[in-house]
DNA sequence: TGCGGCATCAATCGAAAGGTGGAGCCTGGG
DNA sequence: CCCAGGCTCCACCTTTCGATTGATGCCGCA
């Protein structure tokens, strides 16, 4: 076991508390070195760049418009690009796809004890992919049922009729026809086995296909 | 400025990080003392009423059932019980009314600044109301518009059409006609400002009249 | 190159949901 | 005692939704 450099940590989450919890829960790691934290997602941005960092933990629900999966793909875009391990609340499978098509190299709830995060810290520093049980369990389900997947306008359209709207708002805010939208539907509905708008959101929602 | 008896904290949160967090923020304040932090509300109140402790910083949503609003409520009901400062992530209606019931001090969001939270502790331990200003207002439009309010009937209903069900459904479920189902909507319609089924939901979802 | 999935649109028809305007019953509070 | 408000129900009508069928263009993959 030789030295080993230490993993240099940037921390992205607009809760303070959880901030001041990573930086005080990873800096007991001799290991490791928190070199930065930020509230925004943009910041992160910013920081993953100019800064040399190994691993980015990132918050998915940042209070502001930017999504923590957006921030994700801009920093994963990059040549030698930090890994990013997201880090979240809930664990619904939209932010996990939505995450891990951004390039995050692990998934990790905020409700994890502190061995399992530094642990998947490491991981995530050896570049290797780092999901937590439960969300590992949950894309298994996924993979069994290929009938939960829905196309992403598919997603689009069924989200918007969780915000209340109906095929004819909808029909407007997305430049369709209502004939589309309905044709759309009928697709949600064969693929969530329900044959009503407001079963298809409760089905969706109880799946965590859409966010609420 | 006398030298005051440090205020002496109990925190209880479920994740580890959260917990790290508040100590690490509240120990800065020298005029704080944290004697504990539990990760259940069972544990909460056991020590809140086995230390001597002047206010107890509780989260609602704990792991398992959620027990936070009824753990408050066991905490408070004891003589020379300590406040509590309820600390929760989203401010939905249901949460803030359940811990208000329950006894609670105040109600803060975790995305609070550290100056905040140290200022509402105080505040609490001064024995007075510490609301955060989001809440504030949000409760100051609750007792503006008292049609929020639904009725119990209502609230069961609109339930079940969260659930996905139709009229008809919903009728044989609750043993009603369809028209009264129906003429439940018609009001519950009237009371939220929206006039479909979905939006409804959506709007019942938002402001936290249903669960889920 | 052709097949399948996705996205787009159209027409039609019956069923469900929403809008309006009632009405009777019961309970609790002024 | 009466009135307000919650809960139950009815009829009639309009609008929206869902089901069905069918069509087009695009793209990726075998």
């Amino acid at each position: 076991m030789t030295a080993q450099p230490p993993v240099r940590l940037l921390l992205a989450d607009d809760h303070p508390v959880v901030r001041a919890g990573l930086r005080a829960v990873l800096e007991t790691e001799p290991d490791f070195e928190v070199v930065a934290d930020v509230p925004t997602a943009e910041g992160a941005v910013d920081l993953a760049a100019r800064l040399d960092v190994d691993v980015v933990l990132m918050d998915l629900q940042f209070g502001g418009r930017m999504l923590g999966s957006q921030a994700t793909a801009e920093i994963t875009a990059r040549d030698g690009a930090p890994r990013v391990l997201v880090l979240t609340t809930y664990d619904t499978d939209v932010d996990i796809l939505a995450a891990i098509e951004a390039g995050a190299t692990g998934y990790l709830l905020k409700d994890a004890p502190p061995e399992e995060l530094a642990a998947a810290v490491r991981t995530a520093a050896a570049g290797k992919s780092a999901l937590a049980p439960t969300i590992a369990l949950r894309l298994m389900d996924r993979m069994r049922t290929p009938a939960t997947a829905l196309s992403r306008r598919e997603t689009e359209v069924l989200q918007l009729v969780a915000d209340g709207l109906s095929n004819a708002q909808i029909s407007k805010q997305l430049f369709l026809s209502q004939a589309t939208v309905k044709s759309h539907l009928v697709h949600i509905y064969a693929k969530l086995g329900v044959d009503s708008r407001t079963s298809a959101v409760a089905a969706a929602t109880t799946q965590g296909l859409i966010r609420r």
